[in-house]
DNA sequence: GCAGTAAACTGAGGTTACCTCAACATGAGG
DNA sequence: CCTCATGTTGAGGTAACCTCAGTTTACTGC
């Protein structure tokens, strides 16, 4: 019953987490999937569309329309892949990459409201523990 | 940077419950808002499906259909509310009730799988934090 | 004791974010 | 150069939500 309220807390703090999440994203009108396929562009580059798909974990067709419309809004461009013509690579425009820069550091700031009223003793515990977890088998 | 690092590793390891949580509740051809509220009419009873819409975070009309779902495989009944006869009482059948039982069982061995891999000081320091962020204003 | 307003549920139909399947263009190996 | 595989996308589907309006029933003030 001390693990049945573990993973009761863990959901709990998560429903927290992913209600801030919404509303960090709402300015830019942008859906978790569209945040996470800028994130993916900023530390990848220029990547193929079936790529993308796979670090997002959906299928390919579905990030044809991820990125259609963040095409569509100016955030990223399509460009032919030179070496394979049958394949098209998506990169984030100027505009893309500062929105991206932008979420990257609203994301920040907001795990740092929750966080900070932990201590630095405590953040460092729980740093250790979720890194235990994530690593476990 | 930590803070940043922190909120990447509560997602990783949300990643992995919420997968686990998937695979546990196969079985059952259970969605999640079902399973949910499988386990509100256990610790609550009969209640009105506007109730339930409420304990779900759902619209009322939503709350219909997940009902109209569960009922139509016997899980759970509508009955008349005796006090109010616009409103309809939803509660669990003995199936449903089994069912339920036995998700909740399935669950909370799910979590103790993952959370097996921490030795009994660390939950401990896990419980408190996470009570911490549960509780923090 | 009745008119007017409000509340509980549900039918109709919309939206979002996924999916599969098949078509089409291109590439690669025998 | 023929066959088979691969990358993208059109067409169409699904699950889980939503809003809006309609029906039935309850409450309130006069």
């Amino acid at each position: 019953m001390e693990d049945d309220s573990l993973l009761e807390s863990f959901w709990a703090v998560t429903r927290r987490l992913r209600e801030r999440t919404r509303i960090t994203l709402e300015p830019w009108h942008v859906s978790p999937s569209q945040s996470r396929a800028l994130s993916v562009l900023t530390s990848d580059g220029e990547i193929r569309l079936s790529v993308l798909a796979e670090r997002l974990h959906i299928a390919p067709r579905s990030a044809t329309e991820v990125v259609d419309d963040l095409q569509h809004r100016g955030l990223v461009e399509r460009k032919p892949d030179p070496t394979d013509r049958r394949a098209t690579l998506v990169a984030l425009t100027p505009a893309g990459a500062a929105t991206a820069a932008a979420i990257r550091e609203a994301r920040a700031s907001e795990g740092e409201r929750l966080f900070a009223g932990l201590d630095p003793a405590d953040r460092t515990e729980l740093a250790r523990i979720l890194q235990l977890l994530r690593d476990a088998r």
